[in-house]
DNA sequence: GTCTATATAGGGATAGAC
DNA sequence: GTCTATCCCTATATAGAC
C-alpha cells in the first residue's frame, strides 16, 4: 500500500496547490485532507519541496510530450490549434506552477533550471509551427518577426491563467477560460495569416469573443 | 519624528518587497533592516496588510496618473512610446505588486478590486491610444482586432516583469529589461501600422532586439 | 514614539512506539 | 507503513515600561 498512499498524497496536494496556491498549502493541511498523519507523510516525501518537485516531474513529462512537433509534413492552422490545446490542457492540469511561478522558481534553483529548458523548447517550437507555416504559404513573416512574435507567444501562453485570475471579479479561473486563452495566442499571430487563413480564424474565434473583454 | 518613520518604514519595506518578494519578507526583517523594534513598526501599522495597502496606494496613484491618456490632439508612435515608459517605470519601482499579484490579490479582497479597476482603466487607455492612431492614419485596424490586441498588451505588459525573471538563468531582474519589455508590447502593434512606421519602429527596436531572444 | 518582553499560533520536520 | 507526540523555529501581534 506504499505506492498507493504516496500516489494519494501526490493527487491531494496537486488538488489542493491548484485550489489555494502552494503556498498557501501546508504539509499538515494535506495530510488533514488525506485523514493521514503528518508523520506518515514525510515518511513518504523527505519535505514539501519534495512533494511540489515530484508533481513538476509529473508536468515536466507531459509539457515536453505537448511540445513535440510533428515533423511528417507542413503544418496548418488546426494543428496549430490542437498542439495549444495540449500545452494549455496541461498548463490548467498544472496550474499550480503558473500561479505562483515567480516565486516557486526563485525558492528552489533547480525548478527554475529545468523551467528554463521548457521555456527554451517551447520557443524553438513555437519558432518552428511559425516558419512550418510559412513554407505552407499560409503565413508570412520575416525569420526576425517570428522571433519576437514567439516571444510573445510564450509569455501569453505563460501567463494567460494569471491574467484570467486577475482580470474582472471572478473569483475562480473557469476551464472554459482556457479556450480564450487559446484564442489570445492566436490573435498573436493572426495579422500575419494569409485573408482567407485569418478569415477562417475569427470565424473560429467568434463563439469565444462573444464575453471575452467584459469586465 | 513619527511621520518620519512611518515613510522610513514604508520605503524599507518597499525595497525589500522587491527585493526578495513580498511573502518573503517578514515584519521582523523590516524592523530588523531598520534598527528599530517590531512593536515601533506594529504602532505605525496595523499589521503587514496596511504596509501592503499603504504602498498599494502609492502605486496606485502613480499609475493613475501614468495612464491618463492625453486629449488634446492625435497620437503618434513617439506618443506611446512614453506613455508605456512612463507606466513600465511604475511597475518597476512596484514590481513586489507584480512578483506575486495572483497570490497577493487572492488574499486581499479589496486590492483584488481595486487592482482590477486599474486593469479596466488601462485597456481603456490602450484602446483610446490605438484608435487614436487609427485616425492619424497611422495605423490600421477595427475596433474588433483593437479590442483584442489591448487585451494582449494589458497580458504582456502586466506580466513583462514575471517573465523576464522566470526566462533565461539571470537570477535578477534588471532595469535595462524595461525597454525590452515596451519593445514586446510595440510588437504587438506592429503589424497593424502603416509600411512607414513599422520601419521607423524596427530602426528603433534593433538596440534591444540584439540579445532579445538568447537564452 | 520607542523599547523589551512576551503571548499566541502555526508550519516544518523528527523520534520512537506500534 | 502508520501513528502519536513532540521539538524547534519563525511570524504575527500585543502589553506595558520608559
Amino acid at each position: 500500500m506504499a505506492r498507493q498512499t504516496r500516489e494519494r498524497i501526490l493527487d491531494a496536494s496537486l488538488a489542493m496547490f491548484n485550489a489555494a496556491g502552494e503556498p498557501n498549502v501546508t504539509t499538515n493541511h494535506i495530510a488533514d485532507e488525506l485523514g493521514i498523519s503528518p508523520g506518515n507523510l514525510y515518511y513518504h516525501f523527505r519535505n514539501k519541496d519534495d512533494i511540489v518537485e515530484q508533481l513538476f516531474s509529473r508536468y515536466e513529462t507531459r509539457i515536453d510530450d505537448a511540445l513535440l512537433v510533428p515533423e511528417e509534413r507542413l503544418p496548418n492552422l488546426e494543428d496549430i490549434w490542437l498542439q495549444l490545446h495540449l500545452v494549455f490542457e496541461c498548463m490548467w492540469a498544472y496550474r499550480f506552477v503558473y500561479r505562483d511561478l515567480v516565486d516557486i522558481l526563485a525558492r528552489n534553483r533547480k525548478l527554475k533550471l529545468r523551467f528554463a529548458r521548457i521555456m527554451t523548447r517551447a520557443a524553438t517550437s513555437a519558432a518552428a509551427m511559425m516558419r512550418g507555416l510559412v513554407r505552407a504559404g499560409v503565413m508570412h513573416a520575416s525569420d526576425g518577426e517570428i522571433r519576437l512574435v514567439a516571444e510573445n507567444v510564450l509569455l501569453v501562453a505563460t501567463f494567460w491563467l494569471s491574467f484570467s485570475a486577475v482580470r474582472g471579479l471572478r473569483t475562480e479561473v473557469e476551464s472554459l477560460d482556457l479556450g480564450r486563452g487559446i484564442h489570445q495566442v492566436m490573435v498573436l499571430i493572426a495579422p500575419f495569416l494569409r485573408d482567407a487563413e485569418r478569415a477562417h480564424l475569427s470565424t473560429l474565434a467568434s463563439a469565444y469573443s462573444d464575453d471575452a473583454t467584459r469586465e
